[in-house]
DNA sequence: CCAATTTGGTTTCGTTTTGCAACTGATTGG
DNA sequence: CCAATCAGTTGCAAAACGAAACCAAATTGG
């Protein structure tokens, strides 16, 4: 589908030069990230993400080969001619604190109080306390503390 | 648009146990994370956004009325007729980290070497620091080190 | 105060994307 | 070798999206 006519690589960068707008262009889709989200949990096959996520399978197929195209997964090779299997690139691996920082927001805004979920452990079992930008001097950063300081 | 019948609160969640699904369905689509990121920057208004952004006018009704909805902005109204702004709610300016790690990704990734991008800078000019989970005791965590713990 | 302009949408309509279900051809397990 | 499973494809209908025209209320200029 579409993967035809030796496809221009997408209609270019929403917002050129904003490091946010690349991403959202990338991951920004209601699947994407849940996919990220089980390879890091052990996602593997095809058949991994389709049942984790619940995901159409015309379109898993989409998201795979893009995800894997722009380089955020790879086709680990089987020797012979074996069934592939998906594995994050070291850039997919490093949408971790991405996939943290969801989680966490989501533990404090979307869930009523008592009501269960998932959490997100070290290996000691703790929980993994919540991720805060700080300044270069170690203090506390918002929204209203920086700014975005264009063109460098 | 489909506003109309009593809305019954959207199609539950993906995912209910999973927060980073829930975060996902609120705001994993092509254009909500760049609403959230210009309002950080100081958007209020209807075209503050649409200009920004570009998105179609309509879908940009539709993205702040449920950003809205879902309590991540807020109408703040002026005393009398005046015209409504856009303001960030507590629970929208906590999705602070969530927008400085897909910036932080996207500067280290999706841009090619000597590419110019903008740059988050705190009140002192200097770089923000990339933001990296941690464990309780302080070491840095991957995917690969942590994990899911169902329920809790 | 009044006319012109701007703002904040809404409506219409054509295009794309998504999702479901059925189907196919390799792969594997027994 | 046979049946089940896996990794997709294909066809089609439904939903979401986008561009442009349209509109009423608010604002501005004179």
């Amino acid at each position: 589908m579409a993967a035809d006519d030796t496809d221009r690589q997408g209609p270019a960068w929403t917002d050129p030069s904003c490091p946010v707008a690349r991403t959202v262009d990338l991951v920004g889709d209601r699947w994407s990230l849940l996919i990220i989200r089980d390879a890091m949990d052990g996602a593997r096959s095809f058949t991994d993400f389709q049942q984790r996520t619940g995901i159409a399978r015309n379109i898993l197929t989409d998201r795979l080969r893009r995800l894997t195209q722009h380089g955020l997964l790879a086709q680990v090779d089987a020797p012979s001619g074996k069934r592939r299997r998906y594995a994050l690139t070291e850039a997919g691996k490093d949408l971790f604190p991405v996939i943290v920082t969801l989680r966490q927001w989501g533990e404090r805004h979307a869930f009523d109080a008592g009501e269960p979920h998932s959490v997100l452990v070290d290996g000691d079992g703790a929980r993994v306390p919540d991720l805060l930008p700080v300044a270069a001097n170690g203090s506390p950063l918002t929204s209203d503390t920086t700014s975005v300081r264009r063109h460098t």
